[in-house]
DNA sequence: CGCTTGATTGACGGGCCTCAAAAAATGTGG
DNA sequence: CCACATTTTTTGAGGCCCGTCAATCAAGCG
């Protein structure tokens, strides 16, 4: 309905390059090593088993990462917006990265030798912000109920992706299920209990509106001083 | 009763320096910086919120590190063993530490400048290490019940602690509730499951025989090759 | 328009949490 | 070494949340 409005801070997710959140920021030059590619949403970025390690820095877009168990259940990992780096692996790949979204990827140099100065510093950077990152979202599956989970991951989304009240989802409610650990169904349950709630609003499965950002970090059970600088080092932690 | 049978391959947890259980190994020496500190068990090795970013190396014993969430709820992060790094913050402790059993900690340079030519690469080797041990717990917190939860958790830490049938847990019940996210009592009834199927054998709470690996593999849906070198990249992966 | 995909909602059963109590292990002092 | 108190673990009963099966609805597409 009206989901044009100037209100969050910065540009889309998929305009193009973006700061970082919060955090430590990355630096400005990354040290690149190659050309950048772009792939088509739902296209497969890389595969899990597959060899390759080098480290992909997501310029623009949406990536998906997740892993297949050996009894064939898929557990999404994370989802990375821009300004993340996706496929630390050593050796093989250890999980598949797709796209959600048109997406705009950078190699980045692998050994401490080839990439100048600061580069073993940028690496190490990144891994603690990815390691950060996936401790949020390991205390995000523990012990929540349902509601709790998607209000909680609903505010870190929208942090991550630098808007405020005005949160898109470009992943479905499966791939939502199987990064929180619920079912499909579950999920739609508790957007629609959200909904009744009056704690959101939604346009569209996709785009939703977070009216009450107070009463969803109450749910969520995590402190919502959101700062668009750095000052925050991590929603969940109290 | 029959808690010293030689069978298992490594020297116990505690008796001293030991090889890293499987993934790449660590340098034998590690860039220490400092003298050595011993912590008895129940003590508090650092706490959530303080200043401090000194990586411990775990030379012997086993720490706990845990989050407290706004809501008072406590999250386990994870079990760390002999080998494994502790601590890795950027200027403040996101978590609590505390010793499970007597432990010995090394610290380590933090800055590339001052641990001469290799820290850099053992840092990042390290934050990898980490990264890879926190995705297999995240996979396991998602979608299992709570005996295949338990049943992972055992082998995934038998296999850490260089044990194959025989398993010490220093931790309680508790601890492994809030690791597994699950509640005491159910963490308590999967064990009885466990032992009521014959698949695992109790001398007391804290000491495990594992009677039937492939039965509780399967029920983990995890790849039971174990292989002591580092030939197995992470038994969760199919 | 008909087909396909994704999202929502309902009914029902099972697994886990809560409350409660008993049993076992652990620690302490005599 | 034993008795006692404390803590931890185990077990039971009941209720709620979530997974499964199923049907309906909406949206995109040839």
């Amino acid at each position: 309905m009206d989901r044009s409005e100037p209100e969050d801070r910065g540009a889309g997710a998929l305009d193009g390059h973006r700061a970082l959140p919060f955090g430590k920021r990355l630096p400005v030059r990354a040290p690149v090593n190659g050309r950048r590619r772009h792939f088509d949403a739902g296209m497969v970025i890389y595969s899990q088993g597959e060899d390759g390690d080098a480290w992909l820095l997501l310029e623009a877009g949406v990536v998906m990462t997740c892993r297949y168990g050996i009894d064939g259940h898929r557990h999404v990992t994370r989802f990375a917006v821009a300004g993340d780096v996706v496929g630390i692996d050593v050796g093989m790949r250890a999980e598949t990265a797709s796209a959600l979204t048109p997406v705009m990827l950078s190699p980045l140099v692998c050994d401490s030798g080839g990439g100048g100065e600061g580069a073993a510093d940028f690496m190490q950077m990144v891994l603690q912000k990815t390691l950060a990152e996936l401790q949020d979202s390991q205390a995000l599956l523990a012990r929540r109920t349902a509601v709790e989970r998607v209000a909680a991951f609903l505010l870190l989304f929208g942090a991550r992706t630098g808007h405020i009240s005005h949160v898109e989802l470009p992943m479905s409610r499966a791939d939502l299920a199987d990064h929180l650990g619920l079912g499909m169904h579950t999920i739609s349950r508790a957007f629609s209990q959200l909904l009744r709630s009056r704690f959101i609003a939604l346009a569209d499965p996709h785009h939703v509106r977070l009216l009450q950002r107070g009463q969803l970090a109450n749910l969520a059970g995590v402190d919502d001083d959101f700062r668009g600088d750095g000052g925050l080092r991590s929603p969940l932690v109290a």
